[in-house]
DNA sequence: GGTCGTCATGTTTACGTAAACATGACTGCC
DNA sequence: GGCAGTCATGTTTACGTAAACATGACGACC
């Protein structure tokens, strides 16, 4: 910058000005700077910036996958909202969900060029260590029941599967199973406990759950299991991936789809709408979801009060071919079934059912 | 700072000391330090360090679309890379690879916090355009043909094209259709004149080229136009989702895959493996590609020297459940075939066996 | 006992920028 | 013609850190 002044032959304070944008400042003077500028190469120095101002422009993203499917779409649309308020985004995966590396993480993260974190994980996973939010960082969650205590975004997971299950019955279809997400999952569990109070709510009989985990592996072999039980007539999946198993192992054991099982998959990917059949299944909208972090998280750095609390973005469930009335004879008897009632544990009904949008 | 060696009761170079782990420090003071900095919240602030120090440990990566299959990935895995190299990641995502967004990215780059820049773009965009790269900016171009200008890391593309085709013919199909990717895509192209050349070199007629867009629903478009050509009975798919689309057209039209008709894909998803049947694919190894990117830069930015030229990535040949030898039935007149036999080059036979279901 | 070396710690300075204040030239008005 | 006001530009300063140098206490050795 001294050096863009000497050749301008003006100071560095004029230099600035003309970088800034600032008005009061002569157009020949502006050109011979411009010129200097451009001749020198010169770019301004951003720590330097930042150390004036007191501010990065920059916006960490700790995550643990991007690979995983929703991750990348969410952390896509947090980049471009942010990009468009002037702000950078800095990304800090967390291999594996282990204790040490969201340490190591939280450690990095306090040292790090950022005026706020937006963190997609499982919060519990923070609490099982020692290591607390920085007091002074603002914070966003995404995808996590931490509600009371930070500000968090994310889908309405129970409402989608709600929807699904809904579906399912209004087909006719006595009663849907289930193939649930992994266990450590706030949304796998929030989809599940929504499944099974759909099914209560409605008087049916609630089947074992099916444990999956996420990946279109797992999801074939939840399938063959449910291939093999005539009973089984409509399936909810977690997500598209499973889904996908399920189909193929559905496929494999010679059971058609939608004529004799319909399945019911979440999140929309793009290739859902290719499956075998076009999958029926549940809308998310991971923009919606980034956008709406950014701008809480915005809110909070511009001092905006931001407590603690849950913004639920919308599902919607799109139709296509994997669904449709449950074959005529089905059903054998209803007795077993009927068995299986008392039991299944209520399990937990007091899940984060829709706690009242922010804003 | 100066607060933390007010309380401390010690000067602000002791406190940089103690921060930074420097030795010349009693256990005592360093202690008094330490309980200073705890109570007063005290973290580094890493743009004054950045000024100091001259440089921000941290990389951008310039980047179209993360939804794009093999994006996040590699994302992930220079992100992966660089945490353990000490450097952060930011990202600058591009809209829409027009003019103006990429001009735009250029720009902000420019006052970037950064010491370097992992490019995942289109490079003949940037040509396009009047900027050009900083001059002193160290730059890594994945995926595109810079290699005469800047480094450049890449799957090798050819390659992987090559085995597909080759893998194809050795099953003794008399030529293979091709679904390529969009025009703009260098990715594209190259897999697309691989696959021309391996026909050529065996001596097999190349048919028209069906144009997709990577999209499922462009390959099920692509496949449906197949589908109804009786001579069509090997399918090579430029990526691993028009492979989707193509298995639901030629499912849709009654033709079975594979015993009518073949298809390999390119990029091994993880869903590959369920899709309806399992999927041939070319395995293209991300990670790698993103660990030899950040590896790249920094020995760029540690100022090693790092002139032009492409570090190529091998690809492997996944086989599954979508390939095998044409119907007896396909091939009108068997003497093409025999003529052509001799011509079939041997092709590498090391394509990796179907991995083992998970457990 | 004086000198020198060692070691813990303090002081000064510079990194690049931009706000705040200072300067000086020129305009317009009485 | 002198004075006030305006406007372009220059000067000073501070942001938080860490290297380089300075200081001063203490111990060891001749």
């Amino acid at each position: 910058m001294a050096d863009v002044a000497a050749l301008a032959g003006v100071s560095s304070q004029t230099v600035s000005r003309v970088a800034n944008g600032h008005p009061g400042v002569v157009e020949t003077t502006r050109e011979q700077v411009l010129a200097a500028m451009s001749e020198l190469g010169y770019r301004p120095n951003s720590a330097a910036r930042s150390l004036r101002y007191g501010r990065f422009n920059t916006i960490g993203v700790i995550l643990f996958g991007l690979s995983s499917t929703g991750n990348s779409r969410t952390v896509e649309a947090i980049a471009t909202q942010a990009a468009t308020e002037g702000y950078a985004i800095t990304l800090i995966p967390v291999g594996a969900p282990t204790q040490d590396n969201v340490m190591g993480a939280f450690t990095r993260m306090g040292e790090l060029a950022v005026d706020g974190v937006i963190l997609i994980i499982e919060v519990h996973l923070l609490d099982a260590t020692a290591v607390a939010l920085p007091p002074g960082v603002h914070v966003v969650v995404v995808d996590s029941d931490a509600g009371e205590r930070y500000p968090v975004v994310d889908t309405d997971q129970a409402d989608g599967a709600r929807q699904a299950v809904r579906h399912l019955l209004s087909l006719g279809h006595r009663t849907v199973w289930h193939v649930a997400g992994p266990a450590e999952s706030f949304s796998a569990e929030r989809r599940t406990t929504a499944w099974r109070r759909a099914l209560e709510e409605a008087g049916r009989p609630v089947p074992p759950l099916q444990r999956g985990d996420w990946s279109a592996d797992s999801g074939y072999l939840a399938g063959l299991r449910l291939a093999g039980d005539p009973s089984c007539t409509a399936i909810f999946t977690a997500n598209d991936q499973m889904a996908l198993g399920v189909l193929r192992a559905l496929h494999e054991r010679g059971r058609r789809v939608p004529a004799d099982v319909s399945v019911v998959g979440f999140d929309d990917l793009a290739d859902a709408s290719s499956y075998l059949p076009p999958l029926t299944t549940v809308h998310q909208d991971f923009a919606e979801v980034g956008r709406r972090c950014v701008e809480a998280l915005l809110r909070q750095i511009h001092d905006e009060p931001a407590g603690p609390g849950t913004d639920l973005v919308p599902t919607r469930l799109v139709l296509r071919d994997s669904t449709a009335p449950p074959p005529p004879t089905a059903e054998p008897a209803a007795e077993p079934t009927e068995i299986l009632i008392p039991a299944i544990p209520p399990g937990p009904t007091t899940a984060a059912e829709s706690p009242a949008a922010l804003t």
